[in-house]
DNA sequence: TGAATCAAGTTGTCGCTTCAACTTTCGCGG
DNA sequence: CCGCGAAAGTTGAAGCGACAACTTGATTCA
C-alpha cells in the first residue's frame, strides 16, 4: 500500500518533469516528441493515423489535434492515403527530423538521469516486466497495437 | 530501452484508467480523490494548503483550483488559519467524508485489479523501490514533504 | 445496385493544469 | 515604527486532452 502511494507520486511527477525538459530545451511536449519518434523509426517516416494512435497510446481525437499542431509548425505533413480514401498518412518532414535530431540528446539524457541511471540493471528489467503486467490489464491488445480501450466497468473479465 | 517504451505506455494509460473509473463511479477525478484521501487521514481532516500541496505532489496553483472546486461541491471547506494570517486551512466536510466512503471501495478494487493483482508480491516490493529511486531524482525533498520542484536544467548534480 | 452499417478522421466544446501576475501577511533590519 | 523582501494563496488567461457529434469513404448483404 505504501508502494502504491509512491508509485502514484511517480505517475504524477515524472510526466511533468519530462514535459518541462523537452519544452524548455526544444519547444515540444513529451507526447509530440513521442509521436515524432515513432514516425522517425518507420521506413519513410510515414504511418496511418490509426496505426500511429495505437503506437502512441492515444485516442484518435488526441492524435488528430496533436498532428494538426505539428503540421502548423511544419514538423509533420498529412496526406490522404491513396489506397484507402478515408485514411490519412502522417509523414515526418525534414524539419521534423531535424527537430528530433536536436531534441533527442537532451531528452535521452533526462531519461537516463531521472530514471535509468538511478536504477540498477536488474531494476530496469523488473520495471519492464511490471509495466508489461500492468499494460496487460489496461490495454488488452497490447501497447504497440491497435485495440486500445479505456476503462469500461467494474468487471474487467468477460461477463 | 524497450523497458522505457513500456513504462511510458503505463505513464500514459494508467492515469486515464484511474480517472475514468473514479469519474464514472463517483464523479471525482483521481487527483480530487487523492486530495480528500490525504485530508481524511489527518486528525480533524484539516491541513494547511501548502502542506497539502506537498503531500499530493501538486503546485499551489493546482491545489488552489481543485480545492475551490471541491468547496463549491461542499466536499471541502476552507478557513483562514488563526495562527498565521496568510495561511489557509482546508478541512474535509462530512459530505466529503461520505463521498470518500462511497468512492473508496471501487477505487481500491480498480487499483487491485489493474496493478496489485497482476503483480507478484515481490514485484510490488520492487515497484516501491524503483519508485523511491525515481522520486529521489525528481523530488529531492521527498514526495511526502514540501520542497518539490520542477525540472530546472540539464545538470541535476551540484556544479 | 442500393441502402444500411461500419471504419477513419476531424471538429467543437468543456474541464483541468500551467504559467505569470497579483494580493495579503509575516518577519526583519534600520 | 516603517519599509522591504519573502511566504502563502489566489486569480485569470492560455494550452492541451476528453468526450461526443459529425463527415466521408468503404463494406456488406439482400
Amino acid at each position: 500500500m505504501a508502494a502504491w502511494v509512491r508509485f502514484v507520486a511517480v505517475l504524477e511527477l515524472l510526466p511533468g518533469v519530462l514535459d518541462s525538459q523537452l519544452r524548455h530545451d526544444s519547444g515540444v511536449t513529451h507526447f509530440e516528441y513521442f509521436v515524432m519518434a515513432v514516425l522517425a523509426e518507420t521506413p519513410g517516416g510515414t504511418m496511418r493515423m490509426t496505426e500511429l494512435a495505437g503506437a502512441t497510446n492515444a485516442t484518435p481525437s488526441r492524435l488528430s489535434h496533436v498532428v494538426a499542431r505539428l503540421e502548423d509548425r511544419g514538423l509533420v505533413e498529412r496526406s490522404p492515403c491513396p489506397e484507402n480514401g478515408r485514411a490519412t498518412n502522417a509523414r515526418l518532414t525534414e524539419g521534423g527530423r531535424a527537430k528530433m535530431r536536436a531534441a533527442a540528446p537532451g531528452h535521452v539524457a533526462a531519461v537516463r538521469r531521472h530514471v535509468v541511471d538511478v536504477l540498477s540493471p536488474e531494476q530496469v528489467t523488473q520495471l519492464a516486466a511490471i509495466s508489461d503486467a500492468i499494460l496487460g490489464s489496461i490495454a488488452p491488445a497490447g501497447p504497440m497495437a491497435e485495440g486500445y480501450r479505456r476503462y469500461d466497468g467494474p468487471a474487467g473479465e468477460s461477463s
